[in-house]
DNA sequence: CTGAAAGCGCTTACAG
DNA sequence: CTGAAAGCGCTTACAG
């Protein structure tokens, strides 16, 4: 490869002036037709590419997109980056990605360093509803910014996420199906903005539908979670006819407390998850679950991106997208006994 | 922010040149203790911070890294990327991440944005064990890359990754105990190295310990691909003592399809798995599996890079990290039925 | 130890 | 439609 035809070496070869030779490359008015085929013809057989990082000086742009989350490794989060990845790169774009560790600190010093680097934009899961906006104070008004997945309480920047009360809809009208009576709920505390919302709309819900709630547990999006939420709900108590949670994570730990305490899902009590992916399906029993649109979340984080990339115009957009409900195992009762 | 403090600013504050203010600021030699002093106080008061993009386009370095990977969605991949970043962050690097979905063409393309986009290194997941080996044959001799997990045939960079055979050594010990005298393998094909490696790690054991081997199924490292194995076997006669396979999707996969079958792991067989991580743990048995050093991979991997942007030193390094064996309930037969 | 000046590779007013 | 020149913000020989 050896990095060094440069834009002067094309325009040397072309007889032109270095700035004619960019106009023509990259399709700027005011050049003539035949110019620019002959510039292009050149720079192609020379191997001509523009050099993104003069360019990002001269512009102060990159053409990078910056991408933070909580944690890479948990699966719904590294489901997102990827197909936000796939969104940027068919849109020409880099992603420069960043984990937080869930540290308020860490996000504001990495949306610091992106700005820095001069990204475009920059995608955000934040982690906190409320302390989270302070990652986004010290940007420049009108910098690009798409929350994905989690909004902040205070409404600083576009976002995209999922549908919970749509979600939590859902599964209850499933659940009413089975005939459920009385209901559990094991999700995550008021952290996130998801939080918030699918207790509101347990509860919501269950009143709705005539459902006596039996007990509840919150915590954190995770598979411990569960284990404590099937513990409390346990001990509690008689158990519910269903136990409806947060995240797959926590439906997995739920289940798998509850088979060592004795209890079988869906024999005894009923189990719907929510986020969607492989666990739900390789889990056993199979998880009911909301399954989350991953990559219409993707397609439309980015479609606000561009807008704000290309025209800084006015109102912030809050997008909710239409979960679907997959049917597993765990909250079917079987009408004879599998074996 | 406003980003706006730049060097000339700070230097006009200092009423020094900027060539001085640069120096005092790297702590290049050459400049005056009380210098370098009053320069940093200066720059720290005025908030100031290096533009990385202009510093990169002057030095052709970027303090950035490049990673790519077949697919970031997969658990293990993902667990890869969040351990490289923490190693690339606490190293002052930013991470630019690219996803080949396990295409050369992508893969080739990557790397060559990477090096225009004049990251200081690469980090890559060969997607094939042949054909990977075009991905790098672009960029300058000497360029800093290092393949991590999965090695090309032909060393034509550093490599870290797992010591498959010990793995396999430790399943095969632990099999021994629980007097296995047949066995079966379910793995990945010859496209990675690590397919490879445990394919061929597995009839030398099998040997070694004298267990007879009922038959073997090799696809992709996939849940789909261990239930395809699982029917395979089942066909393919009486069953093994035990099933080894390739990865722990792989295993879930095996156990999930035996399980349609009617059969119980562990009371009708055992089965082991490979990679370690949260899948293992949640999974009803829980896997008896191989668990990757994750982060000592990505520590290891970080000072090879490092290494190679130091200094250009000569020989390729193919470093092989010792793996620990998880016992979990899928290998163990109880002594009294559980329930 | 410090400064003036060149230059990394582009893009873009400003003239013509 | 095209060119000469400035400049994005740094770093680094080259002098002194």
């Amino acid at each position: 490869m050896a990095r060094t035809v440069t834009l002067a070496d094309v325009a040397a070869r072309a007889g032109v002036s270095t700035a004619t030779a960019s106009r023509a490359l990259s399709g700027k008015p005011r050049v003539s037709r035949e110019m620019i085929e002959r510039v292009r013809a050149i720079a192609a057989e020379m191997g001509y590419r523009v050099d993104p990082v003069a360019r990002a000086l001269r512009q102060g742009s990159s053409r990078l997109v910056g991408m933070i989350v909580p944690v890479i490794g948990i699966p719904f989060f590294s489901q997102l980056v990827d197909a936000i990845e796939d969104e940027l790169n068919r849109a020409g774009f880099e992603l420069l990605l960043a984990d937080s560790h869930g540290f308020i600190d860490e996000e504001v010093r990495r949306v610091r360093v992106f700005h820095e680097r001069r990204v475009d934009g920059i995608f955000i899961i934040p982690s906190d509803r409320t302390a989270s906006t302070q990652s986004l104070a010290n940007l420049p008004e009108g910098f690009p910014v798409v929350q994905v997945d989690r909004a902040t309480d205070r409404p600083v920047a576009d976002f995209v996420g999922v549908d919970n009360l749509l979600g939590l809809q859902l599964v209850f009208e499933h659940l009413a199906e089975q005939n459920v009576a009385t209901v559990a709920f094991a999700g995550s505390d008021d952290a996130s903005i998801n939080g918030v919302e699918r207790w509101d709309a347990f509860h919501r819900l269950a009143r709705q539908h005539s459902m006596t709630v039996r007990a509840t547990y919150r915590s954190e999006f995770s598979f411990a979670s569960g284990t404590g939420a099937a513990d409390h709900i346990h001990r509690a108590g008689p158990l519910p006819d269903a136990i409806v949670c947060g995240s797959d994570q926590i439906a997995v730990g739920v289940i798998s407390k509850l088979r060592e305490l004795g209890y079988d899902v869906p024999r005894d009590l009923l189990v719907t998850g929510f986020d969607g992916g492989e666990l739900a399906r390789v889990f056993w029993p199979s998880l009911t679950t909301v399954v989350q649109p991953v990559s219409s979340i993707a397609a439309e984080a980015m479609k606000l991106l561009l807008g704000r990339i290309e025209s800084d115009d006015g109102a912030i957009h809050r997008n909710r997208l239409a979960p679907t409900l997959e049917l597993g195992a765990s909250s079917q009762r079987r009408t004879a006994p599998a074996s």
